[in-house]
DNA sequence: CGAATAGTGTCTGTAAGACACTATTTT
DNA sequence: AAAATAGTGTCTTACAGACACTATTCG
């Protein structure tokens, strides 16, 4: 996007007369919703507030856009830096929040982003945090404020993380995400325990195989290499590596 | 979302001292996307600029978020300003733009919304535009700058409305949003040329029919009045007004 | 061997693609 | 009657659901 740079006929003198100030001036921050999974179950990375407002709260990691970055890239900075890894997974914009008591401090407008990972490491906690940890989302009360021992989320990041998890469930039913939650080289059980996760049941494991094998680009064959060798006992499982499609023609359906 | 509102313990002797201008100001503004159907063709409402920067270029309608309102109510002001009725279609966020070299003038964040009406009237300039018409989506060239007498578009706006493009075709597959483009009561013919209109071809009509009728609450029968008489020849068609359903399962295939 | 896990084969039902046919109006 | 538009019926094909069966490992 470059057309921003070019001046056109008359633009140079109005530029030098305009003044900015005559506009309200917002707040712009970015949140992230980053799953994974961990011991099977679903996961979102969730922070712990040190500083008001919502102190001892948790909440989605994010934080301020700066003025040299976009929000994509405010994104990958926060989640490199919350996550302590160059994060490898999928990462794209959810939606945004504009809501005029949304913070308290001021107003405030967060653009939510999604990412998707495999089995990241435990998070280190930012300076602004008191910890920092992967919650299974079935741990988290989302619906309403009767929670059951379950944490209260800051802001409304309820509200953001309900977006995000059906954003979650209805892209595995026509991309090929699912395959981001996994490391390389996978077997279709393991890709097939992601549908699980996600949706709380998968499809019929013959029927999962023939959607996955016959849907071109999703998987590749990968080597059975000796040091992949899984020390349970059953049938070794065939190894796969990701494909270069993104999309699934016809979508795979959730059961029931 | 209220969640704001109430105080937490510590919280107000925290935002007595708190200095919001310790973080970078964006300007927020919105942007719409509004598509209809005139003469058969899906047209986009653009505003010519009388202002600089772009002055004379054509632009997605929008303006600045006002301090008292979110962006969906900024959205829904602009929308009736600009199409000089209450609108009465279909609303929704796309997306978020946030380069830094989108607009000229400042560090502007647009929210951008698709709007989707039925046969709405030519709409009036603004004080801020030359004109303002609706514009068959054809007749723009959103791939490249070498454009064939096509209107070269403001900002970033081909961007954005090769996004909302991609967005309404794509939703056309798996909800009911056709039936936002016409008016009540219509025939299934007239829902069919939305298809057509929108995907530049329409399903076969037998099993157009047969997918709109199977699936429940898609579109409703409606008395066929006298008023509604059509004066072409042919046999008269029955007449439907909108159901409640908002998604179709499974979802109608494009052609080909 | 049995248990555990991985992988294959096959029958059936649903719904889409293709296309021929009938129905009702105006000129 | 012919043209124009609306609506129905039916054969075929693609693919998902259900579920039985085979394969290969470990203890």
């Amino acid at each position: 996007m470059t057309s921003g740079q070019v001046q056109r006929p008359g633009e140079q003198e109005f530029l030098g007369v305009y003044r900015s100030a005559d506009f309200p001036p917002f707040a712009v921050t970015v949140d992230l919703a980053v799953f994974t999974l961990r011991s099977g179950l679903l996961s979102v990375l969730l922070v712990q507030r040190r500083d008001h407002p919502y102190r001892g709260y948790w909440a989605l990691p994010g934080g301020f856009v700066r003025e040299d970055e976009n929000a994509e890239e405010a994104a990958e900075r926060e989640l490199t830096e919350e996550t302590g890894t160059i994060f490898g997974g999928h990462l794209e914009q959810l939606r945004t929040y504009s809501d005029l008591a949304r913070d308290p401090r001021m107003r405030v407008v967060s653009v939510a982003y999604l990412a998707l990972g495999p089995g990241l490491p435990d998070p280190r906690p930012g300076s602004d945090a008191f910890a920092a940890r992967w919650w299974p989302v079935a741990d988290l009360d989302l619906a309403d404020a009767a929670s059951h021992g379950a944490p209260a989320l800051a802001f409304d990041h309820a509200q953001i993380l309900t977006d995000a998890l059906d954003r979650v469930r209805s892209k595995l039913e026509y991309t090929t995400l699912a395959a981001s939650f996994v490391d390389e080289p996978f077997t279709l059980a393991d890709l097939r325990r992601v549908y699980e996760a996600v949706w709380g049941n998968a499809p019929d494991l013959g029927n999962f195989r023939r959607k996955v094998l016959s849907t071109e680009g999703f998987v590749i064959e990968a080597d059975r290499s000796p040091a992949a060798a899984v020390p349970a006992a059953g049938r070794p499982p065939l190894l796969y590596r990701r494909g270069r499609a993104t999309f699934m023609h016809p979508p795979m359906l959730r059961p029931q």
